[in-house]
DNA sequence: GACCAGGCACATC
DNA sequence: GATGTGCATGGT
């Protein structure tokens, strides 16, 4: 499985080449962008973040001394506002008091320790405390999210009732512990998920139908 | 006008 | 523990 997966990685990568991500100008925008992007379309989570960015909103203590009713109404394009701001602002209350709204001072708390404190926070899940320590802490805890399950359940690498930990775990002991790699991968895997499988079901064009030869026992559609 | 999207907490069994 | 449900906008 390893060597499968270091294959697939290096596959992808000589396709489609560093991907750049996460797609934030700051770590902090990182973070917002984890929470609003939760079951959300990202060009709705453009959009609220644009909100922010215009009104000069996009720093931990601008955000955690709005009230309620205006920020839901600033990240309203993102869906699920009012669950949302709340889950913006259980963070950002942590983030200030645990760390005065400081980066680095939060990167100074090592993976495991950082991860189970994102965790306590309420609204932070398995997955988008994943994607705050990759990709605005540079920690390598590789990201699992639900391009990552369908495309590996589809081509039939994972089973389908894998549950999160065991997904993460494989690439985990699979690849070397390295952030930037565990960033490429998952950003890599969200280029196909968003660009192939999605839009076009049991497609063969994919660069990881080329690589493996995909649904070749899956019946045709009808 | 359905159907879907980088989840999560909470209720109920 | 597993399974179900509410939350909501905007694009295709």
């Amino acid at each position: 499985m390893a060597t499968k997966l270091t294959q697939i990685y290096k596959h992808l990568y000589g396709k489609l080449g560093p991907q750049h991500w996460w797609p934030a100008e700051t770590p902090f925008e990182v973070i917002i962008g984890a929470i609003l992007t939760q079951n959300t379309n990202w060009l709705n989570v453009e959009k609220a973040i644009a909100n922010l960015k215009k009104h000069g909103l996009l720093t931990p203590n601008a955000l955690a001394n709005l009230d309620h009713a205006v920020l839901a109404e600033l990240i309203k394009p993102s869906g699920y506002y009012n669950v949302k701001t709340k889950r913006l602002k259980s963070f950002l209350d942590w983030f200030l008091r645990r760390y005065g709204g400081s980066i680095e001072k939060m990167k100074e708390t090592s993976l495991a320790g950082l991860r189970e404190e994102l965790l306590s926070v309420k609204g932070i899940g398995k997955e988008t405390a994943d994607s705050i320590l990759l990709y605005a802490a540079e920690k390598p805890s590789f990201v699992v999210d639900a391009y990552t399950y369908r495309i590996l359940t589809r081509h039939g690498i994972i089973a389908a009732e894998d549950d999160y930990e065991t997904i993460k775990e494989l690439f985990e002991s699979s690849l070397p512990e390295d952030a930037q790699l565990f960033n490429e991968y998952h950003a890599l895997l969200v280029n196909i998920g968003k660009n192939y499988c999605v839009k076009i079901p049991r497609c063969k064009i994919c660069p990881l139908s080329e690589l493996l030869g995909a649904y070749e026992s899956e019946n045709q559609e009808t």
